[in-house]
DNA sequence: TTTTGAGTTGTTCGA
DNA sequence: GTCGAACAACTCAAA
């Protein structure tokens, strides 16, 4: 749905990353601005807040009162499972109290809401950070039509260091390869990051609709907000990531950052991370090709999907090569595929590093990556299952659940994807446990049935005597078998 | 235009 | 136990 408004301001089409159109200052200088926060929910490193504000020098009078609206949409929070719309609930708490309990919040379909918000409060911009995904694209062109031709809807900057669609080749064309585009993306480079933005006037206008939090359970979650994603990060940066590349592959450490879910809900901006890592790399503590670079490169590999992506919509939901979609599937509509759909789902493979994955994923609204790809292949390569089942799964319950990484990660362990992995790349579940938890730590954690197994036994309940003592299922399927099916139906379309 | 080297994350088999 | 090769062929990107 290419609107008017996005053809006209040239959105649609062109990379979001430079200043959205505005209209020119009118008659009543004083009128407040709208600051539609979506995936940006912090106030430093925020260039549109500081466009909003008129305090970036360019948009407007400086000091110009912004009313920060938040609208819970039905068509993204439908869809969300407990995890992340608690912790979307949580930041945007902590976010209404840095700003004095302000926040307004809507609930319905922002194409009426947002202008209604603009009415009432007499508004003659609205400012946002672009969203750069398939549905974010539609819905804000839909916004700006809605708004008419008197109320501008001001995109300034993404959720990424540099913006989709601004990475490309000398030949002008996008890249379909990670390791070009991580040189052309660090020889770009991107801004340092904006003044925070201190003594905004807040005007509060009608409406506090919050949903009600879900009832967690046991689910813990960590602290969520601006603030603590500034401290983790804090922590991370001054210890963890000299160890990230030896560490990040062991899943029963805290090897990871576990900034995901902040970088999704815009906690913090990568911008800033970039340049506390380039910081760091220029105190001499740090050599080249350390740990900060191959963190670096997996900030790198965020902004490559959203890249990929936002060039090609449709692989939100289809293959990207599209011979995949060819292939013979196993359906999980009913029978035996929907009971091995959902065994997969709960945890009851009776695969340990399978089970505990996808245990963990529930357990926490997270699932160590390592995990995400051993699980992945796990329901594409052993159960023969298409990828979307399994993304949509991931995307209900990841609490960092991100459609462009999500997404394209999934086709890169179906082969379908860009930069795919090679056809023969089918990993063994067991395998995968001895290597990267040796211990057995992480399984014993997740899977209590199998917390009696020492070491690496919990690797194969199926050699101990008393290996299912304790209720732990037996193995839904052979996997030497299934990787052997795999790697069949993958030379069926290649022909 | 042609050529060349390379391509996130692995497994298995045989020496 | 360790090690290297094979597992396909193709596409990509730069020289």
């Amino acid at each position: 749905m290419a609107t008017q408004a996005q053809e006209a301001d040239g959105q649609d089409s062109a990379p979001p990353d430079g200043q959205g159109t505005r209209p020119g200052n009118g008659p009543d200088d004083r009128a407040p601005a709208v600051m539609w926060f979506r995936r940006d929910l912090r106030l430093h490193d925020h260039p549109a807040l500081l466009a909003a504000s008129g305090s970036d020098g360019v948009s407007g009078p400086a000091d110009r009162p912004v009313v920060p609206l938040f609208v819970v949409d039905p068509a993204l929070w439908g869809p969300a499972g407990d995890p992340r719309r608690a912790w979307l609930l949580r930041s945007l708490r902590a976010l209404d109290e840095t700003m004095g309990g302000r926040l307004v919040v809507r609930r319905g379909d922002p194409v009426e809401v947002v202008p209604a918000v603009t009415r009432e409060v007499g508004a003659r911009e609205v400012h946002v950070s672009a969203d750069t995904g398939p549905y974010g694209r539609r819905r804000d062109g839909a916004v700006a039509d809605a708004l008419g031709d008197d109320v501008g809807l001001v995109r300034t900057g993404t959720p990424y260091a540099i913006g989709p669609g601004t990475v490309v080749n000398g030949s002008g064309e996008p890249y379909k390869v990670f390791t070009p585009f991580y040189t052309a993306w660090l020889r770009n480079g991107w801004p340092a990051p904006a003044p925070g933005a201190d003594g905004i006037t807040w005007l509060q206008a009608p409406g506090r609709e919050w949903p009600e939090e879900p009832d967690l359970g046991d689910l813990r979650l960590p602290e969520v907000g601006e603030t603590a994603a500034r401290q983790r990060w804090e922590e991370f940066r001054g210890d963890g990531v000299d160890d990230y590349a030896e560490r990040r592959d062991l899943p029963a450490e805290a090897g990871t950052s576990a900034l995901s879910a902040h970088l999704k809900y815009g906690e913090i901006h990568p911008r800033t991370m970039l340049a506390d890592l380039a910081a760091l790399a220029g105190d001499g503590r740090r050599t080249a090709g350390s740990s900060a670079d191959t963190y670096r490169s997996e900030l790198a590999w965020r902004e490559f999907y959203a890249d990929v992506l936002w060039h090609h919509p449709r692989t939100a939901r289809e293959y990207h090569r599209q011979e995949y979609a060819g292939m013979r599937y196993d359906d999980v509509t009913s029978g035996e595929g929907a009971a091995l759909l959902q065994a997969w789902q709960q945890g009851r493979t009776g695969f340990p590093m399978v089970d505990a994955g996808m245990r963990q994923l529930q357990a926490e609204g997270w699932m160590h990556n390592r995990l995400r790809m051993v699980t992945a292949s796990f329901l594409v390569k052993d159960l023969h299952v298409e990828w979307q089942h399994g993304a949509r799964w991931f995307l209900r319950w990841l609490r960092d659940g991100d459609l462009a990484s999500n997404n394209h990660g999934w086709q890169w362990t179906a082969g379908s994807g860009t930069d795919a992995a090679p056809y023969f790349r089918v990993f063994n579940p067991v395998t995968q446990g001895e290597k990267f938890d040796p211990t057995g730590a992480y399984v014993r954690r997740y899977v209590p049935e199998l917390a009696h197994l020492e070491g690496k036994a919990a690797h194969a309940p199926w050699e101990a005597a008393d290996g299912y003592a304790h209720g732990y299922p037996e193995r839904v399927v052979d996997h030497k078998a299934e990787r052997v099916e795999a790697l069949a139906r993958l030379q069926e379309i290649k022909r």
